[in-house]
DNA sequence: CGCGCGTTTGAACATCTTCAAGGCTCGTGG
DNA sequence: CCACGAGCCTTGAAGATGTTCAAACGCGCG
């Protein structure tokens, strides 16, 4: 069987990403309407989407790869804020700058919104209005979960939560273990825990060592003991 | 004169905060409809208005006093992830439940929204919703800034940063000085910056000796150097 | 092949925490 | 009315956690 494009067909009818993030909530007639103002990019490892105070004109879809979110002290200190993987949103703001810089952390590839645009088919589609609410609402606790462990967990903590975190958006279940493969270094790591990439290091290390995980790669984390890693996060 | 309830008066329309928060963005007609599924609720110091995982079935508009978000871990450690003054909105969130805890910080007064209402009402006035978005993505912004502070700040970066956040919504202009009286403790302040009570009272010694503030009284903050503050706080 | 980048590990060091104690205010009860 | 106790704030000293500095390793890329 081959699949033949019929006359009504468009581009985000076979996106990978069409039942997440904003367009799950559209009928195939509305995602027509919201196609016309999307456009597909494509970005290299390491490239820069958007920078902290930019004006604030697009919006996008991850499609694949991943993105890091960080803002940025004038001494250089970094805080990665967040990471984003297929199927998330990005640059859920009303304000007109944006308050985060965003980068690809591998090779990624978005779906870009107009943001004026999108804001005047708000008006039109209120469920999605209504579904932009409901994304903020679930970055706001995610945002409060990351400032308990910024501000109250020790290290091995804030690397085991970590972890735990990433498990859901990257995680591949396997008989024997779950397979991370972490598109981010130690360094980006460190910068979302708060912690130097050294300590970072130590604790993959101390991990390691007591067969919570396995690392095969620096990269390539197998998390050996669900449980035990989760007890170690505190909560 | 005496001011006499005519028949088309709701106690809305002489709220203090009317014009602040989601009310703000309604007529008066509409202000009226929203004013039937509210009530007024008042605090004493320390009572709890929600805890984290209660089901959410209010949200609230802070009219007068103080509030204090937190979550917590189970072996105590308390996370502040914000405080409200007059003219915040409490609850925001889709999710059904809290996901975190809001208590009293002196008396307090809320205006209270049944929920299940309320989202009946986003239907009827998409300004309402839109209003929402908009109060979410200013909430993001600052969850972020919070990061930046929780994460990368050392201890008197997290002070000034905090008593310049403060400055807004409850700093006093005077001609010598901003006053900033405080509704929280040492260790309130302490479990928002992620620093310890001793810590906090510590970099307010080192303000004090250096002339950036005055301490009148441990909770009457008097600071005398703008500027300087501003630059202690990093960024 | 050599260089750069990321990771790991060790050792010295700094910051902040913890522990301890004293003072202060305020509310309560004798 | 005063005394007492609880909670909060401050300060000092000791200690722990995590940082910084330094060096070595491995991998991939030019």
């Amino acid at each position: 069987m081959y699949r033949t494009a019929a006359a009504h067909d468009f581009p985000c009818q076979t996106c990978a990403v069409r039942d997440q993030s904003i367009c799950a909530v559209l009928s195939d007639e509305e995602l027509r309407e919201v196609c016309k103002i999307t456009t597909a990019v494509d970005l290299t490892k390491s490239a820069t989407i958007f920078f902290e105070g930019d004006e604030n004109t697009y919006l996008f879809n991850v499609v694949s790869g991943a993105v890091r979110l960080s803002k940025l002290l004038s001494d250089g200190r970094r805080q990665v804020t967040g990471f984003l993987f297929p199927g998330d949103f990005l640059g859920l703001s009303i304000a007109d700058t944006y308050a985060y810089t965003a980068e690809a952390l591998s090779d990624t590839s978005l779906c870009r919104f107009n943001r004026a645009n999108l804001i005047k088919l708000l008006d039109r589609f209120p469920k999605l209005e209504h579904r932009l609410l409901e994304l903020a609402s679930n970055e706001l606790v995610e945002a409060q979960a990351h400032m308990l462990l910024l501000g109250q967990k020790r290290a091995t903590e804030k690397i085991s939560t970590t972890l735990i975190h990433l498990m859901k958006p990257i995680g591949q279940r396997r008989d024997d273990a779950i397979v991370i493969d972490m598109p981010m270094t130690r360094i980006d790591l460190g910068e979302y825990a708060g912690v130097s990439t050294e300590t970072v290091s130590r604790c993959f290390t101390r991990l390691r060592k007591e067969n919570v995980i396995s690392l095969p790669e620096p990269w390539s984390v197998h998390i050996l003991e669900e449980d035990e890693l989760e007890r170690l996060a505190g909560n």
